[in-house]
DNA sequence: AGCACGCCGACT
DNA sequence: GTCGGCGTGCTC
């Protein structure tokens, strides 16, 4: 007998799990993940419709409690069907339950707060109403009495403030609207105050390389064929503009298109150079949106009366009818995977998507990461260069500064040389710098001079960061404890802090040049909304001198005024025990490079190492991309790491130390038993060991790496030890597939 | 969400 | 005792 897991199409979070059902004889050979079926449900035997979410063999309750499918439904539903069915190939590819994948895809299905306000209100005059209550006093109805006190003083009100604050039941309610006392308003309300619907026909002319790019991606469009592109456009050649003209040309044939971008890259620019084109066909998504205006967009793009989608990596989930095309631009950034489970990657779910659409995946980038680009080379995307910059612009002139040898040449300041005096002449010219720590955070940890220890953060186990007020916070839990006085160790009064972080490089700055204007954007000065745009736009209108941040300023944005960039300590992010760290020390030093010189005034980079002949930085100098990917690959290749091979991180937590740890170690000894029973094929068992993180939030992590060539082999491996959950219920089990960071 | 079950007070 | 309203819990 065969089984299916089922979710009821109802939109309510009680119900959020799967029921099993029966497949009768006859539709064996039709039942498959992803199609929709009709249900019979609750005692009343409603007819409802589920879908089919896995297929078993086993009953998980007892045989005669489980009821038979009616029939499978044929068409109408393909959207959910689709999504339903994408869900189930992000379980399998990137682990986690079918539940937390069917969350993330129908991400409105979780609080959906209704489509349609339900309201409550009299359906009789007040004396009636009146009588009425007196009549349901004396009877001691209570729940009746209520609410039509209730009414009478106030009306209508929202179902959802009846049922829950006043405490009536749905039965009341239901006997009252039948003896027609009460009546149900329902109001479709739309939250969405969408865009404005001008479209600005002047189109910027494509030149040759863009026009060629755009030509190849249409025609083969139009030929029917769906490709994966790559385009691989230094900073600053336009390729915006590409994607502009190609989705046009999707557009014009009736399909829908989705553009992916990093979360913090949806800036004004984006926004108004969309808008512009499109109109109110186009919509934006992003974390400011609340629940229900979300829910909103996506109803929208539901009904047809949207083009264009554009968000972060859950714009992918817009349901819309005819995808034709996935865009996701600065296709090597991490956030494009997720950091809740199941943690997908955007770009290989996107191609997952577009095969199930019959649409076409455009990935762009600057600095593509060494995935993409390594199937581009393998002919699997499409390789498309842009090798010039649009407006002709020159790229700047780079110069590496060697810290050791300031050191040696006792300059104890956290500016070279060099750096100090590009600044100054900058300040007299009235021109502006960027200075880039490519650091997170905000400052350095607090260590005791006498016995070297850092301060720690007593429920995680990571050192404690010291903020402007003389607070210590984790980055982890939020701790916050105020700066002591003494070690807490050894009681030495000398404690200082350490390292560097963007205040104290503006602080420096201010120490250096008194009369500069300094703006400085961290995570710290972007809490407030709209505050990242804020900061920006001061700066572009000139606002300041010297703009001092992290990773955040150097997306987008264009400042022709900016002429120098002075990246403070290139080698903060190589020293990162995570096989990406160069790879992304690359991408970071490439784009603040790109920052320098956008317009018309020449540009200068100053690069601050410790390690000025190490390949990341010398290839980012050059903009040498090529150069920077061979060598990339060789480590890679020789190390066993992605694009070359697969990892697959196994993170066991609990709060229960010795637990957790034999948990881990029975999980790992099960990873290691498989790796020998597959002797033909590379699997290596790295660990159990503690995570570098090892303690969060009280809770202790263990962690296991497993390295294997085939990426299939890690998802059975992942399935095989799925079973171990239910060993030890305390303990979280996560997989993690080709991780972006380090545990 | 909707249905049934069991509890509890009121009325014949 | 029995009837009807009310809240709670379950639905494969």
């Amino acid at each position: 007998m065969l089984y299916a897991d089922i979710i009821v199409d109802i939109s309510h979070e009680s119900l959020d799990k799967t029921y099993q059902y029966k497949i009768p004889e006859h539709l064996t050979e039709q039942v498959k993940v992803g199609l929709p079926a009709d249900i019979t449900f609750g005692s009343g035997n409603r007819h409802l419709t589920g879908y089919i979410v896995g297929l078993s063999d086993k009953p998980k309750i007892e045989e005669h409690r489980i009821k038979e499918i009616e029939g499978l439904v044929e068409k109408g539903i393909a959207i959910e069907s689709r999504m339903i069915t994408l869900a189930h190939w992000m379980k399998e590819n990137f682990g986690g339950t079918m539940n937390d994948a069917l969350r993330t895809v129908l991400s409105v299905k979780k609080s959906v707060k209704p489509v349609e306000k339900k309201q409550i209100a009299l359906a009789v005059d007040r004396e009636t109403a009146e009588k009425l209550l007196k009549e349901y006093a004396r009877k001691h109805n209570v729940a009746r009495a209520r609410l039509i006190k209730e009414l009478l003083t106030y009306q209508p009100i929202p179902k959802e403030l009846v049922t829950g604050k006043l405490n009536v039941s749905g039965a009341t309610l239901k006997a009252l609207e039948e003896q027609n006392i009460i009546t149900t308003l329902v109001e479709e309300v739309y939250r969405t105050a969408s865009g404005k619907n001008y479209i600005n026909s002047t189109r910027v002319v494509l030149n040759e390389n863009q026009q060629k790019i755009c030509d190849t991606i249409c025609k083969d469009y139009d030929n029917g064929l769906r490709n994966t592109y790559l385009i691989h456009g230094v900073t600053g050649s336009g390729k915006t503009e590409v994607y502009l003209q190609t989705i046009e040309h999707i557009v014009a044939k009736g399909r829908q298109v989705i553009v992916l971008i990093p979360e913090i890259a949806l800036t004004y620019q984006t926004v108004r150079r969309f808008t512009e084109r499109f109109g109110n066909r186009v919509a934006f998504l992003h974390s400011r949106l609340s629940m229900g205006e979300r829910y909103d967009q996506y109803r929208l793009a539901k009904e047809g009366k949207l083009d264009i989608m554009i968000g972060p990596r859950s714009a992918l989930f817009t349901p819309f009818e005819n995808l034709g095309a996935i865009v996701i631009d600065e296709e090597h950034e991490s956030s494009y995977k997720s950091e809740q489970v199941p943690k997908y990657h955007a770009r290989e779910t996107a191609i997952q998507l577009a095969q199930m659409t019959d649409s076409c995946v455009i990935l762009g980038s600057a600095t593509p990461s060494l995935e993409s680009y390594e199937r581009a080379q393998q002919g699997e995307y499409v390789l498309l260069e842009l090798k010039q910059r649009a407006k002709n612009a020159k790229l700047p002139e780079v110069e590496i500064v060697d810290l050791k040898e300031e050191m040696a040449a006792k300059n104890r300041s956290m500016f070279s040389r060099a750096l100090q005096q590009e600044m100054a002449e900058r300040l007299i010219r009235g021109e502006q710098t960027m200075l880039f720590l490519n650091r997170r955070g905000y400052s350095g940890s607090v260590s005791c001079r006498s016995c070297g220890k850092p301060i720690m953060c007593p429920h995680c186990s990571v050192s404690l960061t010291l903020h402007y007020d003389q607070t210590l916070h984790c980055h982890y839990c939020g701790h916050t404890v105020p700066l002591p006085d003494k070690c807490p160790e050894c009681g030495s009064p000398y404690i200082a802090a350490f390292g560097t972080g963007t205040q104290k490089v503006e602080e420096a700055v201010k120490k250096l040049f008194p009369q500069a204007r300094v703006l400085r954007m961290d995570a710290d000065t972007t809490k407030e909304k709209e505050s990242y745009e804020k900061i920006l736009s001061s700066f572009a209108n000139e606002g300041a001198d010297i703009l001092v941040g992290t990773q955040m300023i150097v997306k987008g944005h264009d400042f022709p005024k900016v002429t120098l960039v002075g990246i403070i300590a290139a080698d903060l992010s190589l020293n990162v025990s995570d096989y990406r760290s160069s790879e992304r020390t690359f991408q970071l030093l490439a784009q603040a490079a790109g920052r320098a010189g956008r317009d018309e005034l020449p540009g200068k980079v100053i690069i601050q190492t410790y390690q000025p002949e190490h390949y990341s930085i010398t290839t980012a100098a050059k903009e040498d991309y090529s150069g920077f990917f061979r060598q990339e690959m060789s480590f890679r290749k020789m190390m066993k790491y992605p694009p070359k091979a697969h990892i697959l991180a196994v993170l066991c937590i609990g709060r229960d130390e010795a637990r957790t740890e034999q948990f881990c170690g029975r999980v790992a000894l099960a990873a290691k038993q498989y790796a020998k029973e597959h002797a033909g094929e590379y699997v290596a068992v790295i660990g159990p060991t503690k995570a570098s993180v090892a303690k969060s939030n009280d809770f202790f992590r263990n962690l296991i790496y497993i390295k294997a060539d085939n990426y299939d082999i890690l998802t059975k491996l992942a399935s095989v030890l799925d079973a171990f959950r239910e060993q030890d219920k305390t303990i979280i089990l996560q997989m993690d597939f080709d991780p972006m960071g380090s545990y």
